[in-house]
DNA sequence: CCTGACGATTCGTGCGGCGAACTATCCCGC
DNA sequence: GCGGGATAGTTCGCCGCACGAATCGTCAGG
């Protein structure tokens, strides 16, 4: 082989391998916090404002009847909340609980620290540039904004 | 007010955000193939060799009854097969049946080329920068072998 | 032998996801 | 106004997924 194996592998293996990567490390912070991934994801989207069933569908990728259910079993516990949109009767706004929203910044932060440590062994520079090519693949394929920016609301802007 | 849409977005994000991408992707293949997502990644670990539950429990991040159910539902529909191991009458060896082979390398080569354009707005250069870094961050956290890598899945899939 | 440790299955529970069918509302054109 | 198609959500039935606890048979060390 004229490829040895010094460890460096394809871009294709390379992203799914840290999607399996990261999908573990989600599911744990979730289930740490009393969450499955759906609910800790619901609660990030969430963070940001309310939204409707039909667009947390779009944003999600679910189909409709799935967020029926994923709903109601946050709301049961308290996490989130069913507005009725005054500007349309059929229509529903889910927005979360003042519960929900302290645990989904609890939840939000420590899966940031947990993402972070991955990374932990690339220096700044490298992490830049790594955050600079993944973006650029997640604005290519218009990946929803299923986790907000770290910074968003504070005016902390950063060196790298 | 959200200036998100400059473009930059910090590593986090980025991980997080492209792990539901290829989440996604990974999901729709498999499921253009009859398979579940979990099913097919079952496949593609037994793409390398056959392993025992316990073995596959610890790789896939699993317990292991919810290890009995997914080979179950994966042997119904003929694609994997469990055989008893002549060294321990105990454990068992799960490996591909023929047709398991045949969809598992399908399976395998169409989310690879899905996967691959993903990342198709990135240059030859870059994405090879992007598999550096990705794939330090995948072995600094000792992610397990859950993909191959796109040119080693022939030579050792034979025997058996 | 006996006694743990081990590999795997079974069972019960709850979550997750889907499509089809249904209800209620909205809005457009007339 | 008023019909009728589009739209927003829910309900229902079905199956897959994941887990822990309990169980069974086997292996190996004393």
């Amino acid at each position: 082989m004229d490829k040895q194996d010094d460890g460096r592998i394809g871009v294709v293996a390379a992203l799914v391998r840290s999607t399996f990567l990261v999908n573990a490390v989600y599911a744990e912070s979730a289930r740490e916090h009393g969450l499955t991934s759906q609910q800790g994801q619901l609660l990030c989207v969430l963070m940001a404002r309310p939204y409707g069933m039909g667009e947390l569908g779009a944003t999600l990728g679910l189909a409709k009847s799935s967020l029926t259910g994923l709903v109601d079993r946050t709301e049961r516990h308290g996490l989130v909340r069913r507005e009725s949109d005054p500007r349309d009767t059929r229509a529903v706004r889910v927005g979360l609980t003042p519960r929900g929203g302290r645990l989904a910044a609890e939840f939000y932060a420590e899966t940031c620290r947990r993402v972070e440590r991955l990374a932990a062994g690339l220096g700044p520079a490298d992490r830049d540039v790594l955050a600079g090519l993944l973006g650029r693949v997640v604005l290519d394929n218009k990946v929803p904004v299923v986790f907000l920016e770290p910074d968003e609301g504070a005016p902390a802007a950063r060196e790298h």
